[in-house]
DNA sequence: AATAAGGTCAACCGCGTTTCT
DNA sequence: CAGAAACGCGGTTGACCTTAT
């Protein structure tokens, strides 16, 4: 038996609102707020609609404060980054953006920014949105400007990428992966004795694709710490110059750029769009950092528990 | 000018989580 | 502590608008 439903259907208008029913809704709220009880509200204000469309109404639409219209490069970065780093939380996104709502920016990336990066960056639509975070890091955080690592535990049944390699490997393999990284570096990752952090996720992305040994967006994302791996432009060293100030820049986002740049060089070859434009990506990834310092805050302005990153 | 196709966005739906009793 | 009620969220839908043919 499914769940009873929060309202008679049947006796409710549904559909788009009236400015009478918006007037109503508004003055209700300016002169009694929720009451703690949404669906209790509509009765209350003489409104025939489910609460919940009443609340959905007022959060999106009446609520005061709230800002429509385009969004500024700034705000493309931060759901950028954001998305990059949680996925379509769009709710926590829309924290960070005040006047914004989560509703206005889910549409917002899936009919305008979306697309807008997939245009520059080819590969984007290989890649799914990182799922939560297990629950073995929710008792025990890192926050991203913590220096404190955790030794690595990982599940030893399963496979794991290495970042920018064609290689899967097995959680036992971990140790030899500098080594790998040294004597198989055939995919351009610059001096790959320099590439010296690995961020572990398990099975969150697509697979590599065979055409491209370079892996965008994949399980693992890898920074070179002195930037000698192709980074001849402004954005490859911000990344890095983040890194140095002590907060790790976790977006798969910044790693899509970071790789989108180095092939933009030309350092990766073939299989660039020939219609990206680069000031596009400069404009939307010029920079990684996050507000609040580095940090990404929540609802309740607690930092948000971030997977660590490995360190070899 | 008419129609089709594509884009946008407000609103709905269903489900997981939280709060209440 | 358990079950019910309410909340909050993300995915999806569909009406309306714009652009292309």
């Amino acid at each position: 038996m499914g769940r009873a439903p929060c309202c008679d259907k049947a006796n409710v208008k549904r559909g788009p609102w009236s400015p009478e029913e918006d007037a109503k809704l508004r003055d209700y709220m300016e002169k009694n707020g929720t009451g703690g009880n949404w669906i209790a509200l509509p009765q209350k204000a003489d409104l025939k609609r489910c609460g919940k469309s009443c609340r959905l109404r007022w959060l999106n639409y009446l609520r005061p404060n709230i800002k429509h219209g385009e969004f500024s490069i700034e705000e493309d970065r931060v759901i950028c980054t954001l998305y990059a780093t949680i996925g379509s939380r769009w709710s926590i996104i829309a924290a960070q953006l005040p006047g914004r709502t989560d509703n206005d920016i889910k549409n917002y990336w899936n009919t305008k920014l979306k697309k807008k990066l997939m245009s520059v960056i080819p590969q984007f639509n290989q890649r799914k949105a990182p799922p939560p975070f297990p629950d073995s890091y929710q008792n025990s955080p890192l926050s991203l400007s913590s220096q404190m690592l955790p030794p690595l535990s990982l599940d030893s049944s399963s496979q794991y990428y290495a970042c920018g390699l064609n290689k899967q490997f097995a959680s036992h393999e971990f140790a030899s992966l500098p080594q790998y990284l040294s004597t198989n570096d055939n995919n351009s990752l610059g001096n790959p004795n320099n590439c010296s952090s690995f961020q572990a996720q398990e099975g969150y992305y697509s697979p590599l694709k065979e055409s491209n040994n370079f892996m965008f967006g994949g399980e693992g994302s890898c920074s070179c710490s002195d930037g000698s791996s192709g980074g001849q432009i402004g954005q490859t060293r911000e990344i890095i110059k983040q890194e140095e100030m002590g907060f790790q820049d976790y977006s798969i986002y910044s790693d899509y750029a970071y790789q989108y740049v180095e092939k933009t060089n030309g350092y990766f070859g073939e299989n660039i769009a020939e219609s990206y434009d680069l000031e596009d990506v400069k404009k939307l990834m010029g920079s990684t950092s996050l507000s609040c310092n580095g940090s990404i805050l929540d609802e309740n302005k607690e930092e948000l528990k971030l997977m660590p990153m490995y360190y070899f």
